[in-house]
DNA sequence: TCCGATTGGGATTGCGCTATCCTAGGTCGC
DNA sequence: GCGACCTAGGATAGCGCAATCCCAATCGGA
């Protein structure tokens, strides 16, 4: 058996170790250059007809996939779109980021999701390690962004969509509603039921938060209120229980309240069963009103009266937005308000 | 001036239209070689201390973040990890996920989540999509995995680790608790309580649900009670006004029901909830049982007997078992049991 | 003293794809 | 009827990194 020399065989055909089937495999396979491929899978640039049939039915039958990171590296944008939220926590969350997804996934995006914690500091970290993916496209939902997050966003030209906040300021892109005008329609909707001394409950303070916190004061004032106004503002994170012990606080610290708009739902259905085990009666002695018609709201005792946000709504329009940016379309409604709903129960 | 001759300047150094960083700039600032640089920031292969010391002094100075695509394309190995979950709707998923995610996003891994719905078309179609990432592992969440998913996972040579589940097969690698005996458990705890009549009832099913239905037939059996197996399967997705609906379907139509365990928290508050506005007597008429304690069911009325699933730890010691296996490092327990907790609340 | 092994650095060569430029034919206009 | 434009294909050259090979210097043992 002769020794057969090292590279004597193909210059640039090497043996194929692993078992990817490439751009040149098709294009052989379909008798054109890998160009040509290309052109024909991404429908880029005018392909004859038949050669686009040829080339896919090649591809087809080779199980092509095109390699993710080939792409990215050759034209410097990759098929991520980031999506940034405070928490994984809070269903409001999840859900936007599963009807991101869900708009994103057919047409061929993977959401990396970056988890901030309601932390500066965190977010700036994710930011710097996604926008090095080169995404397509970036989704933050508002917490306390940084300057330098700021910064990071702007300066690095990734088209981005911002969630539940409708931006005033020039020149982005927002998909929500106005969490000030929702706090206000929630107060009036308890003053209209006869309620005078509305306090406000808020954790995990955010902007969107004291939005709604500042949409209170306004309709309290609105009705010569000013006086019986009362936020309570807890910074720990939001949760069910927490709901309870703010609701023990605010009746020992404040007895004439009459009606609590918690900014959360979690909150207001920890209260709803603080007061049940409490015997307190609701709405009798206190009506309760929470935020976002989060899961079981409608299910507790009583139902709970919230504000129902829009947020799947918000997030397949977003990641449509979005779409419409990273291919370079036009976007007509740069700041999509939602709007919101206030949905009466027996809590009010 | 002199026309200068178009290639004269740099032949290795184009003008950089971009402001990204690259190794060569950091090469260049630190004064070594690209490949160098590459070493040290990697740890990989030995560099003189003084050497690393620099380059990364450089690379700081610099701001250089290195390209995963990059990276990807030249090593052919990325730094995602994929993770596969049946639902974002289900809290015990998203924990799951955040779990995992907190222990991979230090390590410098992205998360890619892939949602599957429970459906086995969809888990293929998100599968074959990541493993064109060649991700550097994989996380997946035992639903009813196709043969073909099984074969794509692997052929794909991806170290991969099953959630929530103690696999029995050899050779795999998994993080879980056994469903059949936390089954089993829960419904011994209900027969203690003096229970006779115990129903299993199971929305949303998958091979877990499924599982612990035969350890509560099994404890059934075991103490003679084979003849009150009473399983209620729905397959709709699990919900807290599901609970009450099933409740009612239960008590309609097997009265003599003195207990009833529900295969999951939602399920068992929703029929909490339900109970207290048909005034329903719990525990006194009908005990109540859910599984996973999810958030909120301490704080139901009466609080809910459920079983307590280490699920944070499973995400946590899962990401370390995948950390291992990605770097080829053996793992000495490769079927890590992590056990259950019954919970015993006032419901029962 | 000399040779083999080891250590620390660099040069080269693609990974698989797309941006960019180029070219050979058509298709118009005036 | 001949230039100015399209149009549909291809050739070439990297994207930014790491695998692979290579080489010089050092070290230890017999």
């Amino acid at each position: 058996m002769p020794p057969r020399k090292p590279d004597s065989a193909a210059p640039h055909r090497r043996a194929r170790a692993t078992g990817r089937v490439t751009l040149a495999d098709v294009a052989e396979a379909a008798g054109v250059s890998p160009i040509t491929v290309s052109r024909a899978l991404r429908g880029e640039r005018a392909v004859a007809a038949e050669l686009v049939e040829r080339v896919q039915a090649a591809a087809t039958a080779l199980g092509y996939v095109p390699d993710p990171a080939a792409r990215a590296l050759a034209s410097s944008r990759s098929s991520h779109v980031a999506v940034l939220i405070p928490k994984l926590s809070n269903t409001l969350f999840v859900e936007l980021l599963d009807a991101v997804q869900i708009s994103l996934v057919p047409a061929g995006y993977q959401t990396l999701i970056g988890v901030t914690h309601y932390d500066a500091g965190e977010e700036e970290a994710v930011l710097r390690s996604f926008l090095a993916h080169r995404p397509a496209g970036l989704i933050v939902t508002g917490s306390a962004r940084s300057a330098a997050a700021e910064a990071m966003i702007q300066g690095s030209g990734v088209p981005c969509v911002r969630l539940m906040e409708v931006g005033s300021e020039e020149g982005g892109f927002s998909v929500g509603f106005s969490q000030r005008e929702a706090g206000r329609a929630l107060t009036q909707h308890l003053l209209d039921r006869g309620r005078r001394h509305v306090a406000y409950v808020a954790a995990q303070l955010d902007p969107r938060t004291l939005e709604r916190g500042e949409g209170y004061a306004e309709a309290m004032q609105a009705v010569g209120l000013a006086g019986h106004v009362n936020k309570v503002l807890s910074a720990e994170p939001s949760s069910m229980a927490l709901g309870g012990v703010l609701l023990e606080r605010v009746l020992r610290e404040s007895p004439e309240t009459d009606a609590i708009f918690f900014c959360n739902d979690d909150l207001a259905q920890g209260a709803l069963l603080a007061a049940l085990r409490m015997g307190l009666d609701v709405p009798g002695r206190l009506a309760v009103a929470g935020f976002n018609d989060l899961p079981g709201s409608d299910q507790m005792v009583p139902p709970l009266t919230t504000v129902a946000t829009p947020r799947r709504e918000i997030g397949e329009q977003a990641a449509q937005m979005l779409m419409a940016l990273m291919r370079g379309q036009p976007v007509p409604t740069p700041h999509l308000d939602l709007g919101f709903r206030v949905v009466q129960r027996a809590s009010s």
